[in-house]
DNA sequence: CCCACATATATAGGGTTGATATATGCTGGA
DNA sequence: TCCAGCATATATCAACCCTATATATGTGGG
């Protein structure tokens, strides 16, 4: 699923500029299973328009670069729906979090008890933006269903954190240290 | 976390080839964290060696590439604690699948059927590998941590999607398509 | 009052993926 | 039995993507 692809399904849901799709996967309905950058959203934007996948619109605006407002074509929407039917890429998960926590013995445990406080008000964060845009208006059922697996998800990883934390930090005594300073 | 401190964690629990080091990202203790591929492993030990972060030692084979096993240095060690006590990226999953599931109503329910199929399987899969690498000799605190939340957050996902899958189904008609064939 | 942040687009540089090349043994289905 | 596909094992390249940076300015908090 490139980048293009991407922003198609950001654009199938009404028009919006490159800043905009950037924020729909830094903090919109899609941050909890992709993201994209400026570099590589706005060639995207250019590649889509030159293959007439979708329409520009310029929007003036004082003392600021025009706001480029782009809009899907039938085309488009073709191209979106033929991607969606294609076998998807397995799913992945990069957590750097993890990898440091997995050799939590090697570690102090003040930096680990630090580390977990940390992922679980991410996750309290995260849990309090996805619950909170409900309601408004009547949410389409693929939406919905997906969103309610990424509140399951990440309930469940919160609460793991918070029920064992306490059991990991009590079996990682703080003399193991692989370089003493 | 870059693919040379990823090497270095696999190669701090023992010695390893590149092969084997891909299939640690693969099938292995990190695979639902992180993953990397032999286009950035082996420029990544070449790197580590350049470094001395890493010894190399040729194993002769019979009529195939000798095996170059690569084992961690003392400064290998240090380079790797100094990594793990830096602040960690930003956690991020990527899955077409719920990228594709997000525009449901658009796909016939057959094939939504079929996606979230596929997806419980390999799920229930993973959970089996997970598991099934319990028990054999003593596990420390950190990987036993790290195991149990993939664990139960794998188990929650599998869980979601036989619960609503019904539902969502029952919700998309398969006659409001946006392209018609 | 100033620094940081938000808006808005764009690009260069560097890291990663996915596909491909090379070479061979093993295994399961036709 | 034969052959296709998979596992072992390393290596490289193009295409793709991310991070950091550049540019320009209004706004809000300390």
């Amino acid at each position: 699923m490139d980048v293009k692809t991407l922003c198609l399904g950001v654009l199938s849901r009404g028009e919006a500029s490159g800043y905009e799709i950037k924020k729909a996967f830094a903090e919109g309905p899609f941050s909890h299973f992709h993201q994209a950058s400026f570099g590589s959203i706005y060639p995207a934007l250019n590649a889509l328009s030159a293959e007439e996948l979708v329409a520009v619109r310029a929007q003036a605006q004082d003392k600021r670069p025009d706001k480029k407002i782009y809009s899907m074509t039938q085309k488009g929407r073709n191209a979106l729906i033929t991607s969606l039917m294609a076998q998807p890429a397995p799913d992945a998960m990069r957590s750097d979090f993890l990898f440091i926590l997995s050799f939590a013995q090697y570690l102090p445990a003040a930096r680990v008890d630090q580390l977990i406080d940390q992922r679980i008000a991410w996750y309290r964060e995260a849990l309090a933006r996805m619950e909170g845009c409900a309601g408004r208006e009547t949410v389409p059922a693929g939406p919905s269903f997906v969103r309610g697996m990424g509140i399951a998800v990440y309930r469940t990883a919160a609460d793991y954190l918070e029920a064992n934390r306490e059991q990991l930090i009590a079996e990682i005594g703080d003399g193991t240290l692989l370089v003493a300073e």
